[in-house]
Formats: structure tokens, sequence, C-alpha cells
DNA sequence: GCGCCTTTGAAGCAG
DNA sequence: CTGCTTCAAAGGCGC
């Protein structure tokens, strides 16, 4: 690299940009019309990407480039560059963050864990969950409150979970709308994918553990048993021992004792 | 290397 | 229609 290159970001004639502070020579602002902010993104990206390219190969970034026919790519992707850049004319990191989102490449595409997959299936189990509000409201402020804290994961989204319930219905709105056209985008997208595919094989322990006793006559007494359901599962209906238990929630007499009224049954019966 | 922790909400399946 | 389960995110921890 010479002393000339005016991609040398130690180059003097350069201004400090404020998305992250990145140094942008001042020459590459000359000369051009304003261009919309799409352009300045895509700058901002492509200097970035060349930053870390030079870190691998620095000759790749001298200019005039060292390998005949190279152009770096900064100039290759900013046709329109500014002359004056003002704090208007930036792009906010979140709005760079849009521009990454809206222009995935295929590295862009996450992987999920499976254990086992058929090639067939591959592309669509690779495709994650469009985040839900709460999740949009937690990317954003994690990363605030993990500097402030350092505590671990587990608490930090506790903390969000409480900070999320707080919030108006106002605030809330901001992050719906995200979640919802995340949603939307992501269902335009992948077509056809179902949130199913990225699921296990196998249900975890944990939630087996965790699984509430059944709540119906038919699962709890068995079809060849019909005779001893509530007349709300008779019904079709909400279970009416599960309906008892849930308003008698202190009462220690538990499921057992929960039986059907005989009276039901044949009441039931002689409708029938 | 994988599962768990911990939260909320969307989605999908079973009953 | 209701209830239940899983998974999105994060990174440390235990097995």
């Amino acid at each position: 690299m010479t002393d000339q290159n005016p991609m040398d970001p130690m180059n003097k004639d350069q201004v400090q940009y404020p998305v992250q502070n990145l140094p942008i020579p001042v020459d590459l602002f000359r000369g051009g019309e304003l261009g919309p902010n799409l352009y300045h993104t895509l700058f901002l990206m492509n200097f970035q990407r060349n930053m870390l390219l030079a870190n691998l190969t620095p000759n790749l970034l001298g200019f005039p480039p060292l390998i005949p026919g190279f152009l770096p790519l900064p100039i290759l992707a900013t046709p329109l560059l500014i002359q004056n850049p003002s704090v208007e004319d930036m792009v906010a990191p979140d709005d760079l963050a849009n521009v990454v989102h809206q222009n995935p490449s295929v590295e862009d595409v996450p992987n999920v864990k499976q254990a086992s997959r058929s090639p067939e299936d591959e592309e669509h189990q690779r495709i994650k969950k469009p985040l839900n509000a709460f999740m949009c409201f937690a990317k954003e402020h994690r990363p605030k409150l993990w500097a402030e804290l350092g505590t671990s994961s587990a608490e930090i989204i506790k903390i969000l979970g409480q900070k999320w319930q707080e919030l108006s219905v106002e605030e809330r709105e901001k992050y719906v709308d995200i979640a919802q056209k995340e949603r939307e985008e992501h269902k335009v997208k992948y077509s056809g994918w179902k949130a199913t595919r990225n699921y296990r094989s196998k249900p975890r322990k944990r939630m087996i553990e965790k699984r509430k006793p059944v709540k119906k006559c038919r699962a709890r007494f068995g079809m060849e048993n019909e005779h001893l359901w509530c007349i709300k599962c008779l019904q079709k209906k909400r279970c009416s021992y599960q309906e008892s238990i849930d308003n008698n929630a202190d009462d220690k007499m538990g499921i057992q004792n929960q039986k059907p009224k005989i009276l039901n049954i044949l009441i039931q019966k002689s409708v029938n």
C-alpha cells in the first residue's frame, strides 16, 4: 500500500463516519452527486468488508489495483457518492442492519441443529422461525443489559420479560409491527415452510417432565370407558372435572376424588 | 457437542 | 375451540 492510496484508513484526508466510527477517506465523497442512503449503506458495507479482507490479504485493498482488472468493491458499489455528508445523510446502525437483512446471502441462512435430515428437506430445515415481538424486543435490549449487568442469559431474559410486561401497548406496538413484518416476509420468502420442520424428532425430556396430567375424560378413562366420562366430555365440551379442579385450585382432594356424577351420565344416556 | 436455563409469543397438532 | 409442545434469541454451565 502506498501513501497516496485513497482507501488507506490511515490517510489524513478522511472523515469520522458516525456509523461505528469508521474512518472513511474523504476523497470518496468528492465530485459525486447526492446519493440515496442505500448507496451510502452499500458503500459502508463494502468498506467494512474490504477492511476485513485487508486484514487477510492487504494487497487486495491497494489502489490502483495490484491485480489487473480488479476494482475495489466500494468503487463498484457506489456509483453515487455524496459531496458533504451530513448527519441526515447517514444511515443509522438499525437501518444498516435492515438493509443487510433485506439482502441475505446464502451464508446468512442459518443452520438448525438437526441430527439427521434428508437432502430434500435440508433447505427447509435450515430456515429458522421468524422472531416474535418479545424476541425482537429482547434482541434489541439484550446487548445493553448484558453490558450493564454481565449476568447470565437466563437472568437477563428474566429481566427483559419483566420489562416487557411493564411496556405500554404503544411501546409494544413497535415490536409487534416488526415481528409482523418479519412473519409476512418470511411467509413470502419461504412459502410452504413450516415451523414443525425444525422440530426434533424426539420430544425433549424436560418437556415430558413438565407435561401436565391429562385433562379430559377421553384421555383419562379411554374410549372403552365412555360411561365414566363427565357430561361435558360427552357433549365434546370443556371437561367438567378439570373445570372444578381449576376453580378450586387450593382443593387438596386431587384428581382421584373428582369422580363423574352418575346422575349426569344417566341423564346424558337417556338423552341419547 | 448437546441440552438446559429463562422469557414471550407464534404456530401447529391432538383431542 | 382448548390445551399442549416446540422453537425462535443469548451465552454460560454441566454432563
